[in-house]
DNA sequence: TATTGTTATACTCTATAACTATA
DNA sequence: TATAGTTATAGAGTATAACAATA
């Protein structure tokens, strides 16, 4: 049993969709992909240091530094003295920032409805299911294929 | 009925999972996700021009300058001069290219395989079926999206 | 006139390395 | 000595605009 190559097709047809649907949508802005990644972790996770959103988006410091210039500039994000480290830095949403996360959260909850309508909910509760599976099982590959690389290193 | 949002986050993990074993897999090759899907499309398409490759990988013919450029200088494909058309250029894939499409193409269908281990056929055509649906309704919803915007300009 | 591919220019994301201020 | 964030530098992907050669 091996997953069919008309399943891999429908999966980047859909990573291709969601890729000009945001260019279109963030157009005038100052939003991109990586920009929004950002400010839904710190919606999801409060005020944060920039090293604390680093290792949530799993990329270095010096690339958060620019995410929160580009943030800040276009007011959405704002950077405050820690309150207790005077090394670090509370990044934190302005009003900007809040009302944007919170309409883009209905707006997906929204199309989430629109993408399963027709669908029971048995089925999209089997659909869920085997996504986890999946994403289970490619979390074990990964992890070896990267534990392969180190031990060759 | 929604998509709940444990989906969205098993997509988003699979999303990342595949990203960090790319820039692992790539490390040292010359290859790159960008590099890569040309390549792929060039397999599926066989020799092409650099226009008929921008718009399969709808990106701008300067990006798919870039890209064969770097495709070229570590000797995945040649560029040669097109048979018929005198402007035009015709991108080919070398031997190199060739066998590692062929190795790309069997590894895909090993990790596939592995993937699904434990679901039964039915489970995966019932998970393929309800991609394939899901897929159809976001290609209608982004559509609409940008004819809206479309409206507005 | 229209098309193919290139040069020129610019923006974004990402990384490593060196450095400053603070813990 | 270790950590938080910055400056410096570099590579990659992407876009628009202007241009030369050819259709």
């Amino acid at each position: 049993m091996v997953i069919p190559a008309y399943v891999f097709d429908r999966l980047l047809e859909i990573s291709l969709l969601l890729h000009a649907d945001m260019a279109r949508a963030f157009a005038g802005t100052g939003l991109t992909a990586s920009r929004t990644h950002l400010l839904w972790e710190l919606h999801r996770l409060g005020p944060s240091t920039q090293q604390a959103l680093a290792s949530a988006l799993k990329v270095t410091p010096r690339n958060v530094t620019g995410l929160v210039d580009a943030l800040e500039s276009h007011g959405y994000v704002e950077r405050h003295p820690h309150p207790t480290d005077r090394r670090a830095v509370q990044v934190t949403l302005t009003d900007r920032g809040s009302r944007t996360m919170a309409a883009m959260e209905s707006d997906r909850e929204q199309a989430a409805a629109e993408l399963v309508a027709g669908l029971t909910e048995q089925e999209v509760d089997e659909f869920g299911r085997i996504l986890t599976s999946v994403a289970d099982r490619l979390r074990r590959l990964v992890e070896a294929a990267a534990d392969e690389t180190e031990e060759k290193t």
